[in-house]
DNA sequence: ATGAGATAGTTTCCTAGTCAATCACGAGGC
DNA sequence: GCCTCGTGATTGACTAGGAAACTATCTCAT
């Protein structure tokens, strides 16, 4: 018999399970996005623009929690894909100007209501005492430790 | 104005809080391990090899919901740093039995520590009555989606 | 016994991030 | 007016993992 006394199991956390479920949510909702041909990342992205007129690269990365590398690679795509716009700023030509095509725009709210759909999926059932202890609670975690932004995966 | 009025916000989805939560806490737990000079990937096998004499690769991909190529490149650096061993089995050669070296094993108890001290760090300070609920929550959640095993980020 | 699948592991290619170096631009001290 | 320094964006090197092709081995029906 091996000797495992002084080691707890993984499922005794909280974090454990927390993120079982939070990875289960998001593969689920990757598999809804990738029928529309979008990823998570670019639903972010395209979320943030859109109740914004226009937006620097850095500012979007700064919101999400990504590097700015990251954007500017997740733009490049977007414009592949043209969901938006970047241009220059005339006032300090060292910032671009995001902006969502009609296209882009046209786009978010049926990648919202995927998410609105996976959301209701996995937490529609709970009853509204335990999900506003899961919701307080979750939002006091992110208030004592949480100063970094919105992770995107 | 935009006209924003048809997309609900990110925040209205408890899966926003949870990826977000959860997020922090594994981002917390990888600054931990980063200490011990080991990533949270490795911690999941190491763990997972603990309490078994051997067993194969593919399992192990199974049991942490893994790919088998990911399983290998894993399994090639924490050979490299002389955590487990990786040998043939005599009854079938396809196989291969890994299992911890007395260094490995010697490791496991310390990173077992840090993912209890992190838990605490995060859900600490719950009331009890609030984390069973989450517990039960999430619990629920995987049983009533979740066949499928341990995420690893 | 042998040939057709099934299975274990590895390898290759791809994707999507980070980090660090670099370039372009602007601001402020002198 | 310049020079230095800070900042925005891009780029390249690197990383970890997934998907699928590939190799070796085993199993089983004939």
């Amino acid at each position: 018999m091996l000797d495992t006394a002084s080691v707890s199991p993984l499922e005794t956390h909280l974090g454990y399970w927390l993120r079982f479920v939070s990875n289960q949510v998001s593969h689920a909702f990757r598999m809804r996005l990738q029928e529309q041909d979008t990823t998570v990342a670019e639903w972010v992205v395209l979320r943030d623009l859109y109740d914004r007129e226009a937006t620097a690269p850095s500012e979007v990365a700064e919101r999400l929690g990504m590097t700015r590398g990251a954007i500017t690679k997740l733009v490049d795509r977007l414009l592949a894909k043209d969901l938006l716009t970047r241009s220059a700023t005339t006032l300090d030509r060292r910032y671009q100007a995001l902006a969502l095509t009609p296209k882009g725009r046209a786009l978010v709210p049926a990648l919202s209501a995927e998410a609105d759909a996976n959301d209701a999926d996995f937490f529609g059932h709970l009853d509204p005492a335990a999900r506003t202890v899961i919701e307080s609670v979750l939002k006091d975690i992110v208030r004592r430790h949480g100063l970094r932004a919105v992770p995107v995966d």
